[in-house]
DNA sequence: ACTACTATTAGTACCAAGTGTTAGTATCGG
DNA sequence: CCGATACTAACACTTGGTACTAATAGTAGT
């Protein structure tokens, strides 16, 4: 079943966007197409060849200087970080956030922004939460955009208490503190 | 100046390791010695070609970012519940629950799944999580099953305190204390 | 000095996955 | 029927290698 040279190019982003990994030859079987068939939609569309998108998605996380964690290890998104500091991060709530029932978030997606944010802030390979305190002050609704602000507070040799207040506008639907445990004790600046 | 073997291949792997982008050309520009002694180089120290270097970092990140999906809608799977009593469920930890650094269960997986266990615990159209002390007592991975077990414990008016422990075979991974709020008061069973 | 051994270099053939270019065919619309 | 668009084919060249063979230099052992 022959697509038309629209149809197949459209395809073909996709395809090479969802595996950059894929050859020409791959992509040709599988259009029943001939290989420059495939390197001229590439031209085209100014698709890169394999090695060069292979390169670039190595290039990416090389040069990724967030040393404690990859960026979408994070539930929500890093507007700002200060190692060791503070860190902050915005999560839109969906509908698949929400009970169904009561259109309410579910607590696991803000305490998941919370304890990702807490373990993002740590300057550490191996960052884990030990322990946490947390209160889910008010409800958070689909559609809202929650805020939520990380602060390192305390240091105890191994143990670092992040403190984090998540709030949608001005007020506050999430607090919690955060015993954080890291592989090795903070080197203090001088 | 000349080094000798060993501290050129020890010195190699270092900086293969800290630019995987380097080709043999350069390398053997840097170290003044030919192609062909790079190469012998790698295959000792069995460091893979350039392109193969790459890849696998592009790999990495590709499959981090595939990793990155939505909690579902229910962690877990409920194997039993006695409503306001007690609530068993199982959650196997797969590949996209574990930090792919340390293969250790991200912390909001297994609070999630005590969560969910703890709202399905409670008998009412809204129930929510109001507060919660937890604990990860022990770090959990990848290929593991965690098996959690909620009991309710109190009630408080509006309130229902919920005592959650997660067990990988004996072991108590997790320990959590969720504070519950429901729409109407319990009603007392007859 | 002769031999053995290691380290290094050189050269060839080959590969994958392309680029760049030219040329030829097929098919469709007006 | 003509010409445009789409497709295919063929060839030379590129990068960054592998795999293999052969030659050379230096060094140590006996």
């Amino acid at each position: 079943m022959k697509r038309t040279k629209k149809e197949r190019q459209t395809e073909l982003t996709s395809r090479i966007q969802e595996n950059p990994f894929v050859t020409d030859d791959e992509l040709a079987k599988f259009f029943e197409v001939s290989v420059q068939t495939i390197r001229l939609d590439r031209m085209e569309l100014s698709i890169p060849e394999l090695r060069e998108r292979i390169k670039h998605v190595a290039e990416q996380t090389f040069e990724d200087e967030v040393r404690s964690l990859p960026i979408d290890e994070v539930i929500g998104e890093i507007i700002d970080v200060e190692l060791d500091d503070y860190a902050i991060s915005i999560f839109d709530v969906q509908n698949e956030h929400v009970f169904q029932r009561n259109h309410i978030a579910r607590g696991h997606h803000l305490f998941a922004q919370a304890n990702s944010l807490a373990v993002a802030l740590i300057n550490d390979d191996l960052a884990l939460t030990a322990k946490a305190a947390i209160e889910f002050c008010k409800p958070v609704h689909s559609g809202q955009r929650v805020i939520s602000k990380a602060k390192a507070i305390r240091n105890e040799g191994r143990r670092t208490i992040v403190e984090v207040k998540s709030s949608v506008g001005k007020e506050v639907v999430f607090k919690g503190e955060f015993d954080m445990y890291r592989s090795s004790a903070k080197k203090e600046e001088d």
